[in-house]
Formats: C-alpha cells, sequence, structure tokens
DNA sequence: CTTATTTAATATCGATCACTATGAAAAAGG
DNA sequence: CCTTTTTCATAGTGATCGATATTAAATAAG
C-alpha cells in the first residue's frame, strides 16, 4: 500500500528504468497540453472533469493519480503555457524602446496566433479563478507581476543609458504597457485580427518617452548630471 | 391560472393602483443591485442561485417569479449597470482628443471606484459568461462595440472639424482606446488605484494624434483641401 | 509460478447546481 | 363572509459537480 507518489514526475530524470507496476498507457505531456487548451478555451472554473477527461483521453482515475486534483493539474497546464512563452524581453535590444516593441509585437503575435484558442490564457484564468483558492491566485499574480517588472527593469535601465529621459517614471510606464498587454488579451479574445493588434501596438509605442535632442546620451554609467 | 407575468414591470408605469394578489414584500430595484454586485464580485457562472438569493434576501421562487431563470436577471443586472454608467462621450468636450481623454478618466474613476466591486462588469461578464447562451454573448458583445463605436465617431467628427490630423484612421485609433480601456479594467480588478490608472491615461493621451503645426483648422465643414 | 506494485475502468460517492411543485399567507373583488 | 389572484416559504426535483472505492489488468521482483 506503499504510494510512490509519481504525480509531479515531469522530465526531472528519464533514464529508461522500468517502474514496477502496470506502465501508464498515455503520454502525460499530451494529456496536459489537452487538459491546457480545456481550461484555456473554458476558463478554470467552467472545465468540468469530464470535460477533461474526454479532451485528454483518460479516466478520472487516471488524471487524479498522474495530476493530483484539478487545481494541481491547472497550475500544471499554467506551468506548461508560461514556460513554452518565455515572458522574457529579448536582452538583445539596444534601447528600452526597441526591447518593450519587440515584446508586445511578439505578444501580439501570440494572441492571434492559430493552432490554440484565442487570447491569453493567463488573463482567462484570472478572470475565471476569481473565486478558487488564494494559493492559485497567489501563483497568478506572480505571472503577471513578472511581465510588468521584466519591463520595468529594462526601462530603468534604459534611463541609466540614456536612451529613456532622465526622470522617467519606470513603473507607471511599465503599468501603461502591462495595460496595453492585457487589453490586446482581451481584444484578441474577442476576435481582434493580427492586424489590428499590430496597430494597437504602434499606437501604444508612439507614447514611448525618448530623450529630447541635445539630451544627454549616456553610454554606460558616466553620470553628466 | 392565467399568469400575469409581472416579470419585465421595472418601473414602466406606476400608478398606485393596486394589484390584485399578495403584496411583493421586497424591493425589486435594491434586489436588483443586490444581484448585480454578487455577478460583479464573483462572475455569470460563479454566482450560484444560492448566492444570489441570500444576498437579496429572497427565496428561489421569488427569484424566478420576479425576473424569470438566471440568465434573464444576469441581462437585467447589466442593462442597470450599462444604464447608469452612460456610456457615451461628453459631447461637450471642444476637440476629439478632450472627448476621449474625459471618457478614459471617467472610466478610470469608475473602475477605482469605491462602494462597489473593483474593475468593469461587463470584463467580467465577457470572461465568465464565454460558455453561456449566443443570446447572453451577444448582448454583451453589442455592448461592448458600442463604446468603441461612439469613439470611433468622435474622433472621426474631429477630423473633419481639423482637430484630428486628417488620414487618421479613427477605427484603428478607437481599437487602441478600447485596448486602454479593457486593460485598465483588468488592471483595476488587479487592484491598480486611481492614481496609477490616471498615469496611464497619461500615457494614452500622449499617443494620440494632433495636427502639426500649420496644418488645415476647419471650423466646421468648409473643406480646404 | 507467486507476490508486490502500479495503472485502468466501472460505478459510483455526497455536495451542489439551476430550477420548481406544493400549499399556506396576504391582498382585492364580490 | 367567500372567491380569486398573486406572492412567500418549505422542501424538494433530476443533473452535474469534483473526487473515489473497488476490482481487474499489467508489469517487475523473488
Amino acid at each position: 500500500m506503499k504510494k510512490a507518489s509519481t504525480i509531479g514526475v515531469g522530465s526531472e530524470a528519464q533514464p529508461p528504468k522500468k517502474a514496477r507496476g502496470r506502465p501508464r498507457s498515455f503520454d502525460r505531456e499530451a494529456a496536459l497540453n489537452a487538459a491546457m487548451e480545456v481550461f484555456w478555451t473554458k476558463g478554470y472554473e467552467a472545465a468540468s472533469i469530464s470535460d477533461l477527461t474526454s479532451a485528454m483521453g483518460i479516466n478520472p482515475p487516471s488524471l487524479y493519480a498522474a495530476f493530483g486534483d484539478k487545481e494541481k493539474l491547472f497550475l500544471a497546464t499554467i506551468e506548461q503555457y508560461a514556460a513554452s512563452r518565455s515572458d522574457q524581453l529579448c536582452p538583445e535590444q539596444p534601447t528600452a524602446k526597441d526591447a518593450v516593441e519587440s515584446y508586445l509585437r511578439f505578444k501580439a503575435d501570440l494572441l492571434s496566433g492559430a493552432g490554440h484558442p484565442r487570447g491569453c490564457m493567463l488573463m482567462v484564468a484570472f478572470f475565471t479563478a476569481a473565486n478558487a483558492s488564494p494559493g492559485l491566485n497567489a501563483v497568478l499574480a506572480k505571472k503577471r507581476a513578472e511581465a510588468r517588472e521584466h519591463m520595468r527593469q529594462r526601462i530603468k535601465r534604459g534611463v541609466a543609458e540614456g536612451d529613456v529621459p532622465e526622470g522617467t517614471d519606470a513603473g507607471a510606464l511599465a503599468d501603461f504597457y502591462a495595460t496595453i498587454i492585457a487589453g490586446m488579451a482581451q481584444q484578441a479574445r474577442d476576435g481582434a485580427s493580427r492586424k489590428s493588434l499590430m496597430a494597437t501596438v504602434d499606437q501604444a509605442m508612439a507614447a514611448f518617452p525618448v530623450p529630447s535632442r541635445g539630451a544627454p546620451k549616456k553610454k554606460r554609467d558616466t553620470a553628466t548630471a
């Protein structure tokens, strides 16, 4: 009766050592991706175990044995979603403005992309898991905060390097672009085209502050105030 | 057994003619407002009849007799919500930019206001009623489209009157500000302060196109192209 | 082989869902 | 008074929710 607890076993260590009991008859990652699409489409609370098991091609006991419960399965799909979308600003972009713009266009591309449900799964999760456990909501809140923080840090760096005007409020500017991303996620789920989202990115980038001509252009950290 | 069908009776005609049967023992509008707050807080599908009746202070049969069913009650709260927020741009603002800005600030005020749940009920509805009937979703989609259309018309008028540059794509600009509003709704539900939302409005308005100096400034419709 | 271990499939569990049948209570019309 | 009409309140309906007990099947170890 000793439980071996193979719930968390994803891809931590995969030597072909044979397990003891009856082998699993489904692909864990494929089932996880199927579950992700269900949650992405219907939302967390509206996705029933019945919806999930039929999409994953397994029975309820297999789901619970492999993933724990509905919330743990959802968290696993959230991690899968976030990991496959590397929520980070491209560090090769020379200026903060370029970095933010490429990030927004990357997002716009994903939001309107084919082969998966429309919009952002994290936004769907935010609205449809509001009544779920505090622990789940804490994870979601952290994921949301990360994107904003990455942008804020990049803008701050831009100020230090002189491609963003001195005195710019990096936090407020990051909030603005976080608002743009959230808005685009809603618009995309509402059916907005890639072209429409890109036009919104154009508009949003027109508001990015640039140093006035003749302003100090630091190269690194040689302050010339 | 003749049903008198008093479901829709809101405030269409209120002469104090006494009805025939036992009088209703609760205030219909107060109950509607209580239901609105439940839907606004928990979302459409997550709000149970039990949640609703206890917040409204009535029993299930009274709810069904007065409002029909859960979907009809929800639609009634949506109408109440939209009506009490006159989703229209202030026509007294002299320019399209002023009109859009005051609209955004009006929205930011409501989104972060006290005395009611955070965020926009229509956005909560959009995400939490996605699996509901097509009819319900059509109503919600129409409400969303209205705000965008009002902004588009006002921007178009600005182009005609010369306070918006010629050649401006009014639809794309309206899409941009609809994105801002949707994004602010999410941020507000996520806990953003009024101050933070207002800073985002500042940023968003910096992107509003203005005629270059020396550009034609039509007063009304005297074209001078 | 037998035993131990793990998964698969069936058939549920109690709780909650949206909703309602039933009859008493409260008013007006006669 | 009695009848009619409408609402109120109790106590449910069948359906579906998330989650499991149970048993058979499949593998490795001994």
